[in-house]
DNA sequence: AATGAATGAGGTTTCATTCAT
DNA sequence: TATGAATGAAACCTCATTCAT
């Protein structure tokens, strides 16, 4: 009666304290970064021995890859709840937004301690970009690809439009790692506008004049 | 008689090294992270001694600071040649979006260097936003608001627009790290569907029916 | 009633458990030394969990005494059937490197990994020397003592010839680990020739003039 | 005046006390083993600190090594100095046998060092027979063969006869290295008798009727 | 200014052993 | 008896920094 399943259980158990190290780990790393965070604080911060963590994982570098294989996941599952946002582009956009907004707050610490290494480390930037980077920017392009043969929106190359609504991903979750007071607190006019910009540009239609653009077609 | 100045031209030479070592330093910090540097490897590299990179700088912290500090100088001076740019809005952001993708070729190593360290050193990361991304912002401001003072972009809290400019810039230079083919190779094509986008927006002009948007305003 | 003397039984399964374990650790401990081989790897080899070892022994540290005792128990037992080699002298040495042969065959790995402890640690050095070579040592002197008696061999202190016969065997054995291909394929023409040389000596009987010696007697 | 030629006494320096952190390195391991030493011991027979040893040598391994290499040395060393040995083969003998001997005493302890690594360690034991074991045996070969055809010794295969020897050297070491007090106290008759059986056999010449052996040949 | 040997604090990792289950 | 997670001591090694020359 008091063990139904003990493999499992055990499994199940192990696989906790693998998901709470982690965890710990990624918070230390994104407050110090990787290498000012030594396994001792690690080990202090889930209360267990140096040498036991080694009964979680192989080495230090594993617990970075181990984040970034959180990440990956988190990620995908995202993607997937993404399925479920409206039809309408614009609303589509914004709810997409908002959503990025509250993966920064549950996952941005994750992502910063990745991404600082990320920046330095051309072998798990390799691997970051191969499993993280490319499978998001495939997703994205065929759904842009649909709207715009759905004429949801006009014609453009799925493939730069994905770069560019990344990059501002991105480029966000910077600026929110500045604790950029205008990101940090007025997140849902920020998105109102850019929806808005991205959708109908930044023209002043009231004004004229604006011909003297050099031709870059 | 053979030295008319000579505290200015040591002066010179000490100043010349220093540049030196900052930039084999901000290479090696971008190729292998500032933790993953040695003291020994960067002396290497100047082909000095580890001893004497110390007449230089006091610590290795410090040099991470010096590169800093040429960024923050790289980009006052960018920022002053933007002033020559066209006075056509559309064909101004289109400049700043080539003369982006030219600072990340110069200066990316130093920025890769830096923005490693600056995602988990909040020390750092303050000085950072204080010193080189508000005064960025402050330019970028006023220059937005003057564009819409003269009518040639519409009502916006410049604020925010500099923001999401400043996410775009950011993010583009991530993707530009990773090596992401269409970001290295197509820079222009994507400058151009940049700037259409953000002028003329992404609506299919010719469709009807998107006013089923929820309404945000 | 289906257990006619448990006791026995259970003792006898637990000596072959240790048996077994002192097998795999000699195996083990010869192939890369004691302090390379982990408590783990010999768990691993017999199937066991770590904790489960310490049911059969104390330390580790004991399981080279017990590979010793072993040992010094396959050389009691060899010694006794040494009594039933053949009279004659000659015949006897040249029976005896062959039983040596099959020795190294067979317990050269437990040799391995106990001498490489013994030229290190002056403990078990001692009780090395002390229980198992001197006590072979004594065999040896009376059988040879008893030979020289009978006239089969000319007047040598035994002793001494207990210790060249000694060093042959354990200097052969060296050979045999580093897999010399003389020693490992033409074991028998090196016993013939040594037995050879040991009764008849090397001396050029058809030369004259060797007696410029420097007499030693 | 105060500095002749820098580099070559900075040199020397340096050889000086790599050469110094070998012989106490070699102490160390002879006496409580390669593994049971640690750098901070060595570092302390030194009077370095741990992190200096390092400026000398790359690793605990490479210490190891470089005391093999330095018994490599000695032994071509002595091997030259044998040339210079009596010519008459008896007298030849017993002088490697002497020389033997005080080799043992000036380097049994990085014999022992050595030897007990060489037994366990694959790798290192092809190395230490490739480089000084069979270069050993070459020399000692072609020696015996001149010997033979000069008729100093009767026909035998050399190779085998190298083997013996080398054996014999071999196993009186370890019999030196328990400090047998045979061995240690009375080396000089052993020599002799060594000498003397190797030369002249142990048959009783007095006595006939040993023609009952088994004929082998 | 330049050197580079010396330092020593501290980092990651290993591993024999224990003990609650 | 069997298990294997937990331990903690200690090992090897690295590296920024100092300082005598």
């Amino acid at each position: 009666m008091s063990d139904p399943n003990p493999t499992s259980r055990r499994e199940r158990r192990i696989q906790a304290r693998r998901a709470q190290i982690l965890d710990a780990a990624a918070s230390l790393f994104a407050e110090k970064g990787f290498h000012r965070t030594t396994t001792k604080d690690i080990a202090r911060a889930v209360d267990l021995s140096e040498g036991s963590l080694y009964n979680y994982f192989e080495s230090k570098e594993e617990l970075l890859l181990g984040i970034m294989d959180n990440l990956i996941e988190s990620q995908n599952f995202n993607t997937r709840l993404e399925q479920a946002l409206p039809e309408n582009a614009q609303d589509f956009l914004y709810a997409i937004l908002q959503e990025r907004k509250a993966f920064f707050d549950k996952h941005g610490v994750m992502m910063q301690a990745v991404l600082s290494e990320i920046l330095v480390d051309p072998e798990l930037r390799r691997r970051y970009y191969r499993d993280l980077v490319l499978p998001a920017f495939e997703v994205m392009e065929s759904h842009i690809q649909a709207r715009v043969e759905r004429g949801q929106v006009r014609a453009m190359d799925p493939a730069i439009v994905v770069r560019i609504l990344s990059g501002l991903f991105n480029g966000l979750f910077m600026l929110n790692v500045y604790e950029d007071p205008i990101v940090a607190q007025r997140w849902q006019e920020l998105s109102s506008l850019l929806t808005s910009i991205l959708f109908d540009g930044v023209k002043n239609s009231f004004q004229a004049g604006q011909n003297d653009s050099i031709d870059r077609s």
